[in-house]
DNA sequence: TAGAAAATCAACCCTTTCGAGGGATTACCG
DNA sequence: CGGTAATCCCTCGAAAGGGTTGATTTTCTA
């Protein structure tokens, strides 16, 4: 048996029950080992410093700092760092913002362990890995145009329920400027109107609530 | 060893990870015993005529029927099964849902084992359990009045897109009663207008995207 | 680094829709 | 019977939405 050859893995989530599954599909594997845990951004951060594990999992949503987030501060201590980015299905903004960001792959918490076990020798391998129904989502809106920050901004704001003069006083614009930026985030998102263009927004992952 | 008065679990959950996970945790424990796993609405009302378990750990969100409606059906085949809700943090109507519908225990996945196990304790010995974080987010909205289901049905096609006069067609009825339903719904929950309202009702689980 | 492209800001006009008032009728349920 | 939900009607001012144009700044890239 050659240890030193074992994948050295460190899984960040702030579900303990996720976290469970994890070490127990890991466990069965001879060339993998879990050799550390994170429940938040931060801790995650710490442990890859002192660690320094071949391929981090991490979930997207973690309760201080982002995954997102937290794969950038990864990637800026070492930027060979591997990391898989693990969620339940997020929109397709979510997943580019992590491929951006420079995840070398996605794993659905749906996945079967088969196709879990064969992205993390995949991604260790030095490969990308993206499953196809993630790529169908992101090949859905391939060449649209995406909200620039401004606009993600208002839309934010349109989702809080604030009027367009509303807005207009919090970003310290006119209310002129507002509508624009109303009518440009309709347009891109093909939404007849303002409630609509939050409930995609929403659903693509490009505001939260 | 005893091993008839063991509790005997069923866990039904779509994500392979989580049934790991519960499979992990319960292995651990001399007194539990995993007897059968189900990863659809469907599957798990067959299961659980099939074993009969003590007690059933049930996700909210399944592919095929809800968590919810499933529960109805088992307390419909057994009127005693213990159920027990398991779920990332949802908003609060769901959760009353759940209560209403029967179940006795409501678990959240970001709990740490020990009180996992001791709600399935708790609940296999026939109290209800839940905890005081969803307690207190059930306290919140105590005492208000919620969404009749014409409001709801009202609010999801707001959720669409829809204007007043399309709403009226959908519904079949006439464009002041939707504007009147538009203005109790908003009453109801406080929101300052329809886009308010959505984004209040998908953070409360009354409806979904 | 110069020039193009994009983003941001702002203004005009005009139509449609919303949201806040008011009040009213039917139907069902405990 | 009282309460609640659902239905419908009217008015009216305030927003939202659609079209267009143009100036300024930032950002990207050739």
């Amino acid at each position: 048996m050659t240890d030193d050859v074992r994948i050295r893995i460190l899984s960040v989530d702030d579900h303990p029950l996720i976290r469970e599954g994890i070490a127990a599909v890991i466990a069965n594997e001879p060339d993998m080992e879990l050799i550390a845990e994170a429940s938040t951004g931060r801790e995650a951060i710490q442990r890859f410093r002192e660690y320094r594990p071949d391929v981090t999992l991490m979930d997207l949503r973690l309760p201080d700092i982002s995954g997102i987030d937290s794969l950038i501060e990864i990637r800026a201590v070492n930027s060979d760092a591997r990391v898989i980015m693990l969620t339940t299905f997020e929109g397709d903004a979510e997943i580019e913002r992590a491929l951006r960001a420079g995840a070398q792959g996605y794993m659905l918490k749906s996945m079967p362990r088969k196709q879990m076990l064969e992205t993390i020798r995949r991604v260790h391998a030095g490969k990308k890995h993206i499953p196809s129904e993630v790529a169908a989502l992101l090949a859905e809106h391939v060449g649209e145009e995406s909200l620039s920050k401004r606009e993600l901004e208002v839309l934010q704001k349109i989702a809080g329920g604030n009027r367009n003069s509303d807005i207009a006083s919090l970003l310290y614009i006119s209310e002129e400027t507002v509508k624009g930026h109303v009518r440009n985030i309709m347009e891109k998102l093909g939404a007849s109107d303002r409630t609509e263009a939050v409930a995609i927004g929403l659903r693509r992952g490009m505001i939260h609530l």
